[in-house]
DNA sequence: CGGCGGTATTCGGTGTCACTATGTACTGGT
DNA sequence: ACCAGTACATAGTGACACCGAATACCGCCG
């Protein structure tokens, strides 16, 4: 699978997916990062969700609490607050209509069978 | 619906829009441009198009044939290759692969259900 | 003790992309 | 001669995912 492909793509949706993923469950960074490749996105590495992460807290969508560690340094743990609520509700209306659009075009791709002789 | 966030999502998938566009049927930029206005995106302005053109035409995913215009300076009329086809077909894979695992998450929000088993 | 691997976060630099704004070129109508 | 519509081009900007390296904390093995 084209892998820059992928790259360009995530641009923009890894924010909505890491998002939705703190919404169902607050989560830190470390931990958000295994749940990526848990869900088969394993090129995206930790410093690319610690960016990201940086990113939604200072634009106020996240909750932040430092949780210590057995294993190693505290934690970060982050959460959706309603302002990161909002937000992902734009996020998934984006989302649809940009998804249906483009599956439009795809099945399109699929099913237009041209017996071409509109010729 | 947040602006931004299409324009972020845009990225890596526009170009897969306007490959798939020439793909159904070779056309020119001003043509292109308008056909996205009409599918939605009418924040989507020829500049932008015309970037992304020259950008896969020098990648050698598109033929171009210039043909006069009546009303205008010749048009740069865009045909998918070979090479655009094989992209294309890549572009799918990862669109579906991403589009799948968003939905998931989508679908999880909606009929919420908590099943914390795993703990 | 000292290094090593797993946990957990940070940060500077890079490349790509959509967007903005502006400019050029060609035509027909008034 | 001017203007609006058609058609293309491009330099500069900001945002984002990625890369690589560094730091901190812990337990374990030799």
């Amino acid at each position: 699978m084209g892998k820059q492909q992928m790259t360009e793509m995530l641009k923009g949706t890894l924010e909505g997916i890491v998002l939705a993923i703190v919404a169902s469950e607050p989560a830190y960074g470390y931990e958000i990062t295994a749940k990526l490749r848990d869900e088969g996105f394993s090129d995206i590495v930790e410093g690319t969700v610690y960016a990201l992460l940086v990113r939604i807290e200072q634009r106020g969508l996240v909750d932040v609490t430092k949780v210590p560690s057995e294993k190693g340094p505290p934690r970060k743990v982050y959460s959706l607050n309603a302002q990161g609520g909002e937000y992902l509700e734009e996020f998934w209306k984006s989302w649809s209509f940009l998804a249906e659009r483009i599956e439009q075009l795809h099945h399109h791709h699929h099913t237009d069978n041209p017996q071409h002789e509109g010729e």
